[in-house]
DNA sequence: GCGACAG
DNA sequence: ATCTTGTCGC
C-alpha cells in the first residue's frame, strides 16, 4: 500500500517535538470507519544489540478474527528509545511493513498509545495520519494521565477512564478477568468508545487482542534472522 | 526544581 | 524492548 510522507524522518528530538505539535492539531477522534471487515495490529521486535528492529503487521477478518496477511520488514533504527517519541524510532521500520501490505485493512490496532500521550500524539496517531486508515493505541502501561485504581473492577470488560488536564485521554480496560489491565485510547479517525469496544471484540482469550498478539508473536518468529 | 516516563 | 527456567494457578 502507499501513504502520504508527511514529513522526514531523520529528526532531532526538538524538531520530533514540534513536528508532534503541529500534528496533534490534525487528529480526529470521531469515527470514520467503513464497514470493518479486516484489521491488522501492528508490533515491532528489537535486536540484541538494538541495532536493528523487525516490524510485524498482522491483517485478520473481523469479526471472525482469521488471519488473512502477514508481513514483516526489518531495518536499522534511527533513533533511540526516548519516552514520547516513540513513534520516531519505530513507524519508519513499521511503515516499511505496510508498503508491502496487500490487503488494506479497515482499522488498525498499534502496541503503544494513541492521544493518551504528553502532547496527544502517540505512535497510534502518528500511523494512522501518515496512513489515513483509523487506529487504536493499546498500551501494555501507562505513560500520561492517572485514573483510580478502585473504580476498576476484577472481572473483563471492566474499564475506568484515563485523565489528564481534566480531559478523558483514554481508558483504562480489563482484557481478562484478575489480569492487568490495558491502556486504550483513539489513535485516529476513531472514538474512545468505539476504540474500547473493537478492543474488547478482539480480546477473546488473552490479555492482548488478537491483532498486536499475532503481531506480537509474528515479530519475535525466532525461525527469522535479525 | 524533582520525579515519571509507551516500547 | 530485551536478558531467561521453572513454576503457580485456572
Amino acid at each position: 500500500m502507499i501513504f502520504n510522507k508527511l514529513h522526514e524522518w531523520n529528526v532531532s528530538p526538538e524538531q520530533a517535538i514540534a513536528l508532534q505539535r503541529t500534528l496533534a492539531s490534525q487528529i480526529v477522534q470521531e469515527d470514520y470507519l467503513s464497514d470493518v471487515q479486516f484489521i491488522a495490529g501492528v508490533d515491532m521486535a528489537l535486536s540484541l544489540h538494538h541495532g536493528r528492529g523487525r516490524a510485524a503487521v498482522v491483517v485478520l477478518t473481523y469479526p471472525d478474527l482469521h488471519v488473512v496477511e502477514e508481513q514483516v520488514h526489518e531495518d536499522v533504527l534511527l533513533m533511540p528509545y526516548i519516552p514520547g517519541l516513540l513513534s520516531f524510532r519505530e513507524l519508519p521500520c513499521i511503515l516499511g511493513a505496510f508498503e508491502k501490505l496487500v490487503r488494506i485493512p479497515d482499522l488498525i490496532m498499534v502496541d503503544g498509545m494513541g492521544i493518551a500521550h504528553p502532547r496527544r500524539l502517540g505512535i497510534a496517531c502518528h500511523l494512522g495520519l501518515w496512513l489515513n486508515i483509523p487506529t487504536i493505541g493499546c498500551g501494555k502501561s501507562i505513560l500520561a494521565g492517572k485514573y483510580d485504581h478502585n473504580a476498576l473492577s476484577e472481572e473483563k470488560g471492566s474499564c475506568t477512564p484515563l485523565i489528564s488536564r481534566g480531559t478523558i485521554i483514554g481508558q483504562v480496560v480489563r482484557t481478562r478477568t484478575k489480569v492487568a489491565p490495558l491502556f486504550i485510547s483513539s489513535g485516529h479517525l476513531i472514538s474512545l468508545k468505539t476504540s474500547v469496544e473493537y478492543v474488547l471484540a478482539c480480546a477473546t482469550k488473552y490479555r492482548l487482542p488478537e491483532p498486536t498478539r499475532l503481531a506480537d508473536k509474528l515479530s519475535k518468529d525466532k525461525t527469522r534472522s535479525l
